[in-house]
DNA sequence: TTGTAGGCGTTATCAA
DNA sequence: TTGATAACGCCTACAA
């Protein structure tokens, strides 16, 4: 079942091979290989008849011989933790458009956040002899993980994490994005502004907490500890966060959701507690998405583009797979973030 | 940059093989060879040596020269028209949660729904030797990609799709998932039930409007083919049809909205129209999504288990791959759907 | 411009 | 049980 037989006329049992072409079009095992290659110097003629014994029987090339005469196998490793979150997906279709086109494979793995697997995909790729990888692991402090980075032999870069082994990182500006949102809240005499977030551990929630606190330290407001919550990105702590937060004694009038899963938990939250947005409090979320965009009111968001995130990590791993690093290469690579104003604040003045 | 000298100690500028390790544990390359495929007979002493060498020289084989060797790559590759649809997310994940445990690496590349691109990823997957491949393809019908399947010398498992060519299909249960839901409405008094779907050309479309059909038959309803839109998946397109549709002088007192990325076009067509749900029209979506969840009113959908497909998928294909078919094997194989009932939907009784 | 042949790093067969 | 050695299919000097 589903095992053709080729369109191979000469049905011989034996795979095709590059002699097999060049008997056939009676040259060279060498004339078939330059024709392949495109190597300068082959004479049309020639390069036509191979071509024709190519199509004629169905040759395609043996990549894994490819692959161990060249030492490279023109695939790019890309970890993670799960593709089915909505922003992987996009890194990835963005990662994918700029190697597909130029010969190289992107292989995805799902770690599933877990830093033995993440460490046993590093090592799946150093054995598949990857010619770069593009790493976005759970913890950037976890010493295992940033050992088995350091001891990497192939250029690799860091996506939406940093570790401090000098590697290229690139990331979207979360420290604005987030600074912008509360200085917006602020402007419409906002004081009190929780937050939920995860990534623990990484540049991203350093940025986003810095963020906050620098637009809450320049307008002199005091901040309280309590309203941040920073341990997971899962939709079920967002709900189970909101309610402590609504529930307080004294709760936050704005919250700021940063993480693209959270926002379906604080929604349910609030509607269970029978609690709306901007009435009962202000709604701020990253990233922008389908439930930002539809439901009503409509969601202000801090928005930036994760398909360039993937598109940029790759452009940058390839400068370093294809030795174009060129001699300033800037160590982090910045993806700028947008606030789009809609309908879930509401003035406290 | 990101160029590690990995912690090979005799840091010699020449790539590890297993030659290396042989000498180092004073073994021959064979018995290298049989430690780390744990061929039986190998005195456990002998690879204890071996080991350690490995584990002292850092060495990993090269998955290149393994592959050559073995004419397997252990890889699957699955194709589909973008990994920004969060069903295909979901299907690669289950998938892979089969395949890595077995070694095998799932490889995933996005065809944008391009039949040409489609016709050069499965020339892709062939040339890089993968053991199998799972089809997600835009168009049943089309002869140059049914022809380059039915070509594959390969194992493949259509997923979501069936081609006439006696091939292993898995597919979630859309026929009876429609059906069941056209059935409840037209239990609460609906006669006139607009669907949005798209997916022309593939089983998936036709067993949806079966389902509706077959639903509308056995009630002895007319079937308005004016109800029906089903040229596409996307968001623009369900946002310009249901604007289309409630704008009839008979407009349907019901809508099925049959495909993830349509509904947030529906929900935006309604809002704008000032209409709501379900008050103005019942609705039913499928797939199940956050969207579903945490509208208010929630909406009711036909829910089936993507990973699931995705995972049965790839089983498939493995029994293939390592020839376990069962002389029996089902050329269909099937994953339920449930009607999750939620308020989106008024009786007109 | 084209042919020849060595070698890439494994696995597997055959002896020892 | 272990060692030597011939493939595997291609690329690339080097020769012709």
């Amino acid at each position: 079942m589903a095992r053709g037989k080729g369109s191979d006329p000469n049905n011989s049992s034996h795979r095709l091979t590059a002699q097999d072409v060049a008997r056939h079009a009676g040259v060279s095992i060498g004339t078939v290989s330059r024709v392949i290659n495109n190597v300068p110097g082959v004479t049309p003629a020639v390069a036509q008849k191979v071509n024709a014994a190519i199509a004629e029987l169905g040759w395609v090339p043996n990549v894994a011989a490819q692959n161990m005469r060249t030492s490279s196998s023109r695939m790019i490793g890309f970890i993670f933790s799960d593709i089915r979150n909505a922003l992987y997906a996009q890194m990835t279709k963005g990662a994918e458009e700029v190697l597909a086109p130029r010969g190289y494979l992107l292989v995805t793995a799902s770690s599933d956040g877990n830093p033995e697997r993440e460490l046993a995909l590093i090592d799946l790729f150093k054995r598949r002899r990857a010619d770069g990888m593009i790493l976005t692991i759970e913890q950037e402090n976890n010493v295992s993980t940033v050992a088995a980075i350091g001891n990497l032999s192939m250029p690799y870069v860091m996506l939406e994490r940093e570790v401090s082994l000098g590697s290229t990182s690139v990331g979207a500006d979360h420290y604005r994005g987030t600074k912008q949102a509360a200085e917006y809240l602020i402007r419409q005499g906002h004081q009190r502004i929780g937050i939920i977030t995860g990534g623990q551990g990484t540049r991203v929630a350093r940025d986003r907490v810095r963020g906050l606190e620098d637009a809450m330290n320049a307008a002199g407001l005091e901040i309280d500890r309590n309203l941040m919550r920073l341990e997971s990105f899962s939709a079920e702590y967002a709900y189970r966060q909101t309610q402590e937060l609504m529930g307080l004694a004294n709760p936050p009038t704005a919250l700021l959701s940063m993480g693209v899963r959270l926002l379906p938990g604080v929604l349910e939250a609030l509607q269970i507690m029978g609690k709306s947005y901007p009435e009962d409090v202000s709604l701020i979320c990253s990233n922008d998405s389908d439930i930002a965009r539809i439901m009503m009111p409509k969601i202000t968001a801090v928005r930036y583009d994760a398909m360039a995130l993937g598109r940029v990590a790759a452009e940058s791993l390839l400068d370093q797979v294809e030795g174009r690093t060129t001699s300033g290469t800037p160590p982090r690579i910045e993806i700028p973030t947008e606030l789009v104003l809609r309908d879930s604040c509401r003035p406290l003045l």
